[in-house]
DNA sequence: CTCGTTTTATGATTTTAATCATAAAATGGA
DNA sequence: TCCATTTTATGATTAAAATCATAAAACGAG
């Protein structure tokens, strides 16, 4: 929960987690999505600092979790984990540089299409006869590229006319 | 400069660099900016990606350059340099998270203050006797904060009027 | 000291996405 | 299978920041 002081590292093993935030209206910025295998709230346990967002799970969901002593502990006696500490932590980062960039400077469609293409390289889409299959509302669309959900709506509608994606009885192919 | 791969681990001497991305029409958006001791532009080093931003030394700047591979061998050699690695991601990470949130949910006002608390905390920002000199243009400003220079003038004047920043002779203080 | 450039400034106008209103279709739990 | 909720959809209107225009002040290279 945003404004917590962090105390463990945690990891998931099945399900999904949602990280965002709300401000004074309740308006949701989506931080971010993981899935099994993935880490998250690792910064401010670094940093001691607070919770900047909060996670759910948005479905059923295992979380492996370590206590903080424990967890740095671990990496510094293992030079690879902390490796892929690093490895993590720096694909989060390249992921909110470009959409950072994109948010602030470009129109709906471009941001739309980044989080897309984003999405079929690091969340789980799934491919099929159709191409990949974006597996987000549009309501979650507009959480994670600062968009309200008419305006999604209307710009995938756009985008399909255009030929950059494909509707097929409400979903979204790429 | 983007899209080239990445070859070396930069640490900034001293000096200043400045991080950005501009889009088709030439707008840009600062990722951030680096002083000395600060490194920048690991994430896709670690990731073997292109580069998604330029980056530019907008002073006289020393840069200590290292080759990936001893960079990497620095690493695994060395448990604590992962730490400081990881640290500093961690501190990346958290104010990308804590601007995207605001720049996508938030008014202007809202969205400058975040910046300029954020700025005294992590920029070398002094305090005199007015307070926090603010040295960034209204032009940073607004390219860290996503907004024009017209808005982010009048918002600064706002928040002068309701007692947030002092203006003295155009130098903005907190 | 000069002159070109950058920075700050202000007013008028426009554009674009947000907002508001409404509803059909789909989904999912009881 | 029924019903409440969520998701997708569309049209009309509004609001807010961008854009456009212009200029004074400050800065900095030579």
């Amino acid at each position: 929960e945003e404004g917590n002081l962090p105390l463990h590292y945690y990891q998931i093993i099945s399900g999904e987690v949602k990280m965002s935030n709300y401000n004074d209206d309740g308006r949701e910025f989506i931080q971010g999505i993981f899935y099994n295998g993935q880490s998250f709230g690792e910064p401010p346990l670094f940093l001691n600092q607070k919770y900047p967002a909060n996670a759910i799970a948005v479905e059923n969901t295992e979380i492996f979790i370590l206590l903080k002593e424990n967890f740095m502990k671990l990496l510094e006696d293992n030079p690879k984990v902390s490796i892929k500490i690093i490895e993590n932590l720096a694909q989060r980062l390249y992921y909110k540089s470009v959409m950072a960039a994109e948010i602030s400077t470009h129109e709906p469609e471009h941001r739309v299409l980044k989080l897309i293409d984003h999405g079929i390289a690091y969340f789980n889409f799934q491919k099929d006869k159709n191409g990949y299959l974006i597996n987000f509302t549009r309501q979650q669309i507009g959480d994670l590229t600062g968009l309200r959900v008419e305006t999604v709506i209307r710009t995938i509608k756009t985008l399909e006319k255009k030929g950059e994606l494909k509707i097929i009885n409400r979903k979204v192919y790429r």
